[in-house]
DNA sequence: CATAGGATCTGTAGCCACTTCAGGTTCAAG
DNA sequence: CTTGAACCTGAAGTGGCTACAGATCCTATG
């Protein structure tokens, strides 16, 4: 009967505790218009029903696979007025994923400089004077672009 | 004799063509305390050196690494009083190239979920309802964790 | 039914590493 | 000497929250 109730008017703790989204999150997030204000109670905190937890849900998801606020906004929107939306909803994916592999290939090389560097020096005080600190003064000894 | 005279009175915007760093972010650094004050001309204009060129260098060349501005603080320190710093730069990079290793850990298992997604919808207006927007409405879908 | 204390409210400031802007001053070429 | 590019300062904006302060509300217990 509790999550019942709780699913009609949950007050923003309880959206919180289902959603894994902090409390000051919810908050943030309407305030930038990605969830629709929520009624009230009749001292004014805010009271959540089933939609909400879904499109809370949603946003959570879209956010831990990385998508930008303004992407997900733009999700969301074409969720509202479904049909046409694919298309669309496929381009930001696959620029979202376009992304992530830029992302990827860059950090790979970093991987690569930051493991030549710190083998340069394996931490012994007597051995370097630094190399650490001579790779990173002097660009020119990379063996990868950055 | 252009070259030699810039290399010891140069204008910020001299050091920022030298080194790539933009005006700004010069400034900006100065102000966070990553580039010593330098001298000022009559009319109050920053006149930079060679030392500063250098610095400028290695904070450039390290944040291009990714090492945050506090990594590279605390390098700089290293390298300005050398001898025993070398335990500790080693410690330094060897941290920020975990993390470097879990940021690629973690966009890998990014990516082949959005693979996913995008590929369940090749982008036909026909096809899906759309299969991406339900792909984010329900983590249930996914074959990876996030 | 009173009260205690946890949950919630608003509004503001802080985080990182810059970037952008406004409104002024200085420098160097012609 | 004039022009216009480069430079100056200080403040505000960016993204995506997080943290705080000080007030109010809600609900479980005595």
């Amino acid at each position: 009967m509790d999550a019942k109730n709780l699913a009609r008017v949950m007050p923003i703790g309880s959206l919180s505790d289902r959603t894994g989204v902090k409390v000051e999150t919810i908050r943030y997030y309407e305030q930038v218009g990605l969830l629709p204000q929520p009624e009230r109670s009749d001292g004014n905190q805010r009271r959540y029903g089933r939609a909400h937890v879904e499109r809370l849900a949603f946003i959570k998801h879209a956010r831990d696979l990385g998508f930008p606020i303004d992407g997900i906004r733009a999700l969301l929107r074409l969720s509202d007025k479904p049909g046409m939306a694919c298309d669309e909803a496929h381009a930001i994916s696959v620029a979202h994923l376009d992304e992530v592999r830029h992302k990827i290939a860059r950090l790979r090389s970093l991987e690569k400089e930051l493991e030549r560097i710190a083998a340069a020096c394996s931490g012994g005080v007597t051995a370097c004077d630094c190399a650490i600190i001579e790779a990173l003064a002097d660009h020119a000894h990379c063996r990868h672009e950055h």
